[in-house]
Formats: structure tokens, sequence, C-alpha cells
DNA sequence: CCCGAAACAGACCGGTTGATCTGTTCGTAA
DNA sequence: TTACGAACAGATCAACCGGTCTGTTTCGGG
């Protein structure tokens, strides 16, 4: 006999957007594999019932939470600050330390949101793959339009800015890993300065080359 | 009433050996916590009772498996070959390379041992998080070490040694990490070339600078 | 006002997971 | 030869996990 099921919220999009909160913030920290449904559950404060009616599977709630808070959360951490900066060499400075900050307020490293994904589930299973590669594609093609941009303004000349914005996406993704296993920013910090000097060489042969 | 346990090998390395071989395996391709216990015992041909008299639990799996494995795969692939080579930056081309050509051979990009491993479990558990990061900084210390050797003889100068061998580990890390998602193998030559160029700067005004 | 569908409540379930436990066999030192 | 601990066999277990199912409540259209 279920339960008399007295009190009820009736409000769909909020029960949504509950559960999405709890995953996304339960997988960054803990992943997915070791993320309960029941946990999930419990923070977002949704019984199963409701759940499974939004979600019928985990691996839904995996899907949505790539699509819809991890894809957005490149958006505005990276892809915006981008866009928005003098140039690309600018942008990628100011979100490394924007991020740096961040991780030294927290105390505490949990790392890229789609990093983390990525390594734990783009060999579990095609779909998860699918969303996390559309996601890096997004965020490497953002990087290279910017530099496009800059060639374009004769700011600054990249012999190929793809190769360029995979190597800044690299070096942030990695340098992330290892601030995780070290639980420290410097890496971080590290990255960006050896990034700031190399974009620095290319300003200043392009500096020559106009003389 | 316990079988009646009729043939037995009796070799405790040889048992150990089969867990670790099996377990490192499965945590490679499937991660940590997507392996069960149950999966080790199969593929190692080895029943309950043997594998948990030499290791009491999983945890203490994963940690030999870090100790053991992950370790001296990154001396093999990394530390070795870069401590053999004329310079660091000759080192680090020829180990990416090297890797490039591994994967297209598989065909399939399972990444960095201990990179999944370190994004899986560096907050899981204090004890992993020690383990990965000493790995991490052997392997970051060998390319270093290499750096300040190639100062020594003149070779090159490279201003920060320790900043710059942490950048190679990041790029190859996250390299591997897209290069996951991607499921190919061009982001680790994209970055192969970008560090490439790199040290090639560093060399062209080590040069102007003698002259 | 009625009714069907969407939204939700929560008990329940089958399969799995990591680990235990009892019992057997092998190596070896006395 | 015997005794004893290490090495191993394999049935078993309690907890848990993802998902189901039945039933209740809410809402909007007719």
């Amino acid at each position: 006999m279920p339960a008399p099921a007295r009190s009820r919220s009736n409000a769909p999009d909020e029960t949504k957007r509950r559960v999405l909160d709890a995953a996304a913030a339960a997988f960054q920290s803990r992943g997915y594999h070791s993320t309960t449904t029941h946990e999930i559950m419990r923070d977002a404060g949704v019984t199963a019932g409701a759940m499974h009616h939004h979600f019928p599977t985990k691996k839904s709630i995996g899907l949505a939470v790539i699509r819809e808070r991890v894809s957005s959360a490149v958006e505005q951490t990276w892809i915006e600050p981008v866009r928005l900066a003098r140039t690309g060499a600018e942008g990628i400075r100011q979100t490394f330390a924007a991020i740096a900050t961040t991780l030294d307020k927290r105390g505490s490293v949990i790392g890229c949101p789609l990093g983390n994904l990525a390594i734990e589930l783009s060999l579990a299973d095609p779909d998860f793959r699918r969303e996390i590669q559309e996601v890096f594609d997004g965020w490497q093609r953002a990087i290279a339009d910017k530099f496009r941009a800059d060639r374009k303004s004769g700011e600054l000349r990249h012999d190929s800015p793809d190769e360029l914005a995979t190597f800044v996406v690299a070096s942030y993704s990695g340098a992330m890993a290892i601030a995780k296993a070290r639980q420290d920013s410097l890496p971080l910090k590290s990255c960006a300065k050896q990034l700031a000097a190399l974009f620095e060489d290319h300003a200043r042969r392009q500096r020559s080359k106009r003389r």
C-alpha cells in the first residue's frame, strides 16, 4: 500500500532543475559512478517517483547534466570571457587567473567539470562521449575563432589557430588534473605563466616583422 | 559446506601478479569504480579466497596498482625515454610521437593510466591522492632535471625548469583527455607540434644570444 | 463540474557488490 | 613425521543500487 502522499509541489520545471543541480554538484565532486540515484534524490529533496518521471534512467540524468550544466559552465567560465577580451592571449590569461583565484578561495580543487566527466565516461558509453566531445569542440572552436580574429585585426599572428586552441584547452585540462591531485592551484598558475610567455614570444616576433 | 578444493597452484607471487595485471587493465579501460572485484577475480582466474588473502580490500588493490603498475608505466613511457634522449625537448618530442603511434595502432584511446585514476580518485580518498601525487611529482621532476641538465651543458636555457616541466606534463595529460573524448590521436599530435615550436623558439633565442 | 493526463509519493524488488567465513591444502621448520 | 601458518577454495551474506509499481494529487481543457 503506497503512502497517502499528502503534500505536493507540482512544479515540473522546478523539480527538474533541483535534480540537475544536485546531480551536477555530486557528479563533479564525487564522479558519475560513485554518485547514487538515492543521493541525488536526497540532495534534491525529491522522491523516486518524481525523479523517474522526468528522468527514466541515471544515464538520462548524466546526459542532461552535460547538456544543460557542464556545457553552460564552459560557456560562462571560458567562452564568454575569451570572446569579450581584447585578444585571445589576454582572454586566456584572465580566465586562468580567475579560475586560480576561485580555487584558492574555495580551498579544495574538484577539477574541471568537463574534464572529470570526459575521462570517466568517454569510454563507458558512446552517447556520453558524443555529448562530451561536442562541448570540447565548442570550447576549442571559440578560442580558435578568437585567434583568427586576432590575425585579421593584425594583433597577433598564429601559424595554426586550431592547433594552438587545442593546445590551450589541453594545457588547462591537464593543469587542472594535476591541481586536483595536488590539491593546489600552483600547476594552474605555472601553466598560465608558460602560456603567457609563449604568447609574448608570438607578439615579439610579430612586432619585429612589422618593422 | 565449503568445496573440497582439489587443485591449487600455491604461488603467492604469481597470484598477486595476476590480480594486479587484471586490475590494472580493468581500471585503465573502465575505471576504478565501475570495475567490480568479481570482474578482477574472473579476469585474473583467481578465487575470492585467494584474492582477499593478498588484498584485504578493493582499495588495497587500487593502491597497489598505482604503486606497482601505474608508477612503472610512467617510468617506462616517459621518464626513461626523456632521460636517455639528447635533450629534454628531443625526449619530449619522441615520447609524444611514440605514444601517438601506439594510439593509432590500437585504434582506441583509453587515456593516460595516471590521469584517469588521478581524476577519479584524488578526491575520493586521501591515500589515493597521496600516491597519485607522488607519481606526478616524479614525472615532473624527471623532466625538470633534464631541463636543468640542458642548461648546464649549454644546450638550452629555460627560465624556469620546474614550471616548464609542469607545463609539459599538463599539456600531455590534457591532450590525452581530449584524445579520449574524441577517440583520436590528433589532439596529441597538435600539442606535440606546439610544444616543439615552443622549444624551437627557445633554441633560436639561445643561438642569437651566443652570437 | 468532470475527466484524463501529467506530476508526484513512497514502498518494494531483483540483481549486484565488496567482503566474510569455514574449511582444505601446501610449504617448511623442528 | 608432524605441526603450524601461509595460501587458497568457494559458498554465503548484508547492504546497497538502480529501477519498478501502485496509488494519489494536481491541473487544464471541454
